[in-house]
Order: C-alpha cells, then structure tokens, then sequence
DNA sequence: GGTCAACCATGACCCACATCAATAAAGGCT
DNA sequence: AGCCTTTATTGATGTGGGTCATGGTTGACC
C-alpha cells in the first residue's frame, strides 16, 4: 500500500485540538494525510493561524466541481463564499441536524463521510444514504421547513453550511445558480429512483454488490483508488440501507470472498474482479438508460 | 352510489371526437361526468368551440393550488398562463413521454392518470409512481436533459405541457416561483426516500394497505370520497410498484376482503373500515415525523 | 492487564413470498 | 354473437433470506 501526497488534503481543526473552542469561526490548520482508500493515517496540526490567512473558499475547494458546478467569475464566486458558514468538524456519531429541527442550511459536504436515517413511527431507522465529500444535503427538507432525518457522521466530518434564505437571495442574483440547483435535486429524484427499483426488484447479492460498486466509483470520481477502500459504515447500516439482515450481509461478503471477487477484513474492502462484480450486480445502478445508449 | 355534478368536469376532446386532428391546440369541448370515485360514468361532446372561447386558463382551474400554490396576481398568473402548452388528451395507454426521450417540459396533470416506469437493462419494467390531477411529473429529467422514465397515461388523460426553459425566464421575474419549484422537487424527493422505507422494510399485506390509504388519501384531498374509488393501475403495476408477485397481490385483497376491511371487485374499491387499514398498514407512509409531533 | 460494549461471523431452522400451473372472467374486435 | 387476448383468482410447491443462538474480535476505558 502506497502513500501519496497528492492525496493530502485540508480540513479544519477538530474541536478538540482547537485552542478557542467556543468560537463559531475557530481558528487552526490540521492537515490529514490520507491513504489511496481514504482513510486516513497520519495528521499534523500547525501552528494556529487566523481564518483569513487559511483562505478556505470555495475558489480554493478542490470540490466546488462535485458540489455546484458552475462557471462563476471570481465575484459570484466571492458572494457565494461569503453566506458559507463553516464550522467545527463532527466527532464519529455527531449529528448534523436531526428529524424535526428547523430546517434553514443545506449543507456541502467537504471531508468525512455521513449517514442519513429516518425514524418510522414504531421506531425502527431506515438509513436512506450514505454521503461523500462534494455532496449536499438536507434538500428534502425545503418543503417541511423541517428536517425529516437525521444526518450522522460516520466519522470526523467537515461540512460548508449554506444558510438557504441567503442562497436563494443569491440565486436572483447569478444566473444559472438557481439552475443548478433544481439539477442537483433533481438528480437526488432519479437517484433514489434508482434505489427504489434494487429494493424493490433486486436479490440481496445484486444489492451488495451494487452499492460496492457505486461506492467504488464514488471514490474513483474523487481520485481515489477504485480497487481498495475503507468502508466508513459498519454492516448494520449496510444492512438497514439495502433492506436485509446484518447476518445476510455478512454472509455475502464471505461468499464474495470465497467466489474471489474481493478481500475484505472488517472495513476494509479490495475488489480482485470488477467485471465478476458487475455481472453479480447484474445492472449498473448509476447507469442510466441513456449513458447505456450513448456508449453501444 | 349518488351522482353528483359537483364532480362534473371538463376536459380536453379526445382526438378522436376531435373534427382537426391535425392541429396542436384542436378545438372542442368534451364533457364527462364522474362518479364520486372518479369513474367517468357519462361524456357528452359539445358543438366544437374554438380554443379562445374555451378560457381553459390557470385561473380557472381546480387545480392550480395543488399543482403550483402560489398566490399570484392576475398579471403573473396570465404570464404563467401563456407558456403553458395544452395538448390533445392522451388515451389509455399512450405514452406521454418515453426515457430517453429529449427533456423539454414538465406536465401537469389536469384529468386522468399516469404511472411512470423506468427499465431496467435486464429488460424488466418497475413503476416509479401513479400519479393524478394536480401532480407535476418529468422533474427528474433535469439533471440529464434526457428523460429518465416513460410516463403512460392509465386512462384517458389530459395534461398542460410547461416548456421548462420559459418557465425558467417566467421564475427570475415572478418572486416565490423559483423557490416554489424548489418546494415541489423537495416533497418528491422526500415522497421517494417514504418509499424506499417501504420497500426495504414492510411486508406485503403493509405495502399493500399503504399504497391504499395513500390513493384514498389523494382522492380526498380531491374531494371525491376516500372510501370508495375505482383504480386506474392493473394488478400487475400495483404489485411492480410494490415490489411484489401479481398473484401476492391478488391474495392479499381476498385476504383484506376475507377479514372485512374492504370489498373489491376488479377495480372498485371500497374500504369498509379505515382505522383496520391503517393498523394493517402499521404506518402512515404520508404522515412524516414532524406531523406526528404535532398531532400528539 | 482486565472488563465491557460494539461489532462481526457462522450455523440451524423456518416462514413469507415467489414461482409454476390451471382456470375463470372481462373486454376488444370482427 | 363468437373468438381471442388480456387480466384476475386460486392452489400446490419451493426457496431466499429472516430469525435466533453462539462465539470470536476489536477497541475504549479503568
């Protein structure tokens, strides 16, 4: 397993090695060097330096292409920047916000890693996404002007909080914004579109396997290895995200390994055969009809 | 079973009642009685009539509050108005728009209703959604400019076509417009993640009381009756949607039927005993959390 | 180092639902 | 009316994956 610099990234300093703690806009760099997998396996704190001088705007972010990709001028580019909030990192089992808080941000996600759940009214959670770095969430709550799940992180996570009065005010401004936004959410429509056809049609290896495989291509579109991974979410929330047992799981992953399809030891994850994992997938699930169209 | 004229409405002249079939706004009145439950029991053409004496305006419409609740004025309301396409009806069967189709508008729903399916490619078909008057469909064509699904009409039904990019230009001038579409694709996608918790958690007799109480649910925010309705969709696209075997299906509304909470023949429906439903449902998919707290 | 709590793996058993098959009823077409 | 196709119902049988139970790892904390 190498280790690469390109791959290290910034993030801000987590709460606890924070010397101002109560401050919204803490000050601090922490540098994480990150493996090809993502994980990450050695961090450095600098010496603490002022918010101005660290320049995290989006200008800067390696990820503004995945989060809103636009072609904005540098001032467009500057007022946006300006509503961002950015506030301290989550520990693992933080909450960004919960079901029935007042919904008023969306939120970028910009390191980490989150999960979403709702709560069915005899209790019991149903995980609705696992989310990466460059996405956004807390779309669905526009409507409710509540939140109707909670989002947690899956471990320590940096997120852009986008107030959305001050977005929407925003969008009257830049053209293509308000665009843009109605293509994101409507790429979460198609998305859990997608998903509702594998719940409702796929067998529990099919499953598996496509959500490895999607995870797969999550982490390549980030420049990140294809073939090797850390997976940040345990097999109960696999399991509760596809609709199966944890011990279903489980067996799947020993029977994957078995059929030489790929390693796994607890989290970590390398795929030996992509094309077996497509066919065991049996349908590309973020491959929708017309890119099939467009490449035969 | 009373007949009321409360429910009487008007519609587009299906083309075949149509004198110029050629042209895109033909002309003719067509009129039909419905039951209380939806049935058209009655139709009756008219002398034909021009497009302008007809006055088939947003502002006239029953459904306008449902489709896009806004409060506009007269001047924004006529503007909204006149980018709005309204075609020939489409008979059963006739597709609306097929995936992969070239994204232009979104719909409308005036009369009648639409399943949408997509396919997948093994070849196999799985509805994504019945939908009825007042409902917005095609919003997940955005993101790829291409759309995604086919959207076939289960009866006779009429639609308004809402070319997307006047509707863009219309949502920089009329305040609230944009945000409200935004509202819109945000109940969908929050409508989606509902039913993906179905899907990977609930038994058949629980999809299936569900899928009930949410069309008896619609019927009455149209104000026909929530207990007794016909069903537009076959045994074979409800048991798609839910993700089950048509015969599952079928057994299942014996065994409802059986136990006395409804009566069933072919696609009347009468649901003898709401509260039994919901218990049988063991959730209301519709009621989300935040409702839940404020009704307790 | 010891304890405790998560988390994960694996075997035995069983049931809800799919599949296969046969029949019946309804609707469209000539 | 008669024919044919589509759609719905019902029964018999099989199985994928849920449930329950056990034991093994790992990591956090004292």
């Amino acid at each position: 397993m190498g280790y690469s610099l390109k791959n290290c990234v910034f993030i801000d300093l987590p709460q606890r090695f924070c010397s101002n703690q109560g401050r919204e806009h803490h000050t601090g760099i922490f540098i994480s060097i990150e493996r090809r997998d993502g994980l990450t396996v050695a961090s450095i704190e600098s010496t603490v330096i002022s918010m101005q001088q660290m320049k995290v705007a989006c200008e800067n972010c390696s990820l503004h292409q995945l989060c809103l990709p636009l072609h904005l001028d540098h001032d467009a580019m500057a007022a946006l920047d300006s509503i961002i909030k950015r506030r301290r990192p989550l520990q693992r089992g933080e909450n960004l916000f919960q079901s029935c808080d007042k919904f008023s941000s969306i939120y970028a996600i910009r390191s980490g890693s989150l999960k979403t759940f709702s709560t069915t009214n005899d209790g019991q959670e149903q995980v609705t996404g696992f989310h990466l770095p460059g996405e956004l969430i807390g779309l669905d709550a526009i409507t409710t002007e509540e939140h109707n799940c909670t989002a947690r992180a899956l471990e320590t996570t940096s997120v852009c909080e986008i107030p959305f009065n001050r977005l929407q005010d925003l969008g009257m401004q830049i053209p293509g914004l308000q665009r843009q936004l109605l293509r994101i959410m409507s790429r979460e429509i198609l998305e859990d579109q997608n998903m509702m056809i594998w719940l409702a049609k796929k067998s529990a290896e099919e499953r598996l396997a496509s959500l490895l495989l999607r995870i797969s291509k999550q982490f390549s579109t980030r420049s990140f290895s294809a073939h090797e991974f850390n997976l940040s979410m345990s097999r109960t929330d696999i399991a509760n995200y596809l609709g199966l047992a944890v011990e279903t799981v489980s067996r799947l992953f020993t029977r994957f390994q078995v059929e030489g399809l790929l390693n796994v030891d607890r989290k970590h994850v390398v795929i030996n055969d992509l094309d077996g994992m497509h066919r065991m997938a049996h349908s590309d699930p973020d491959c929708t009809q017309h890119e099939k169209n467009r490449l035969s």
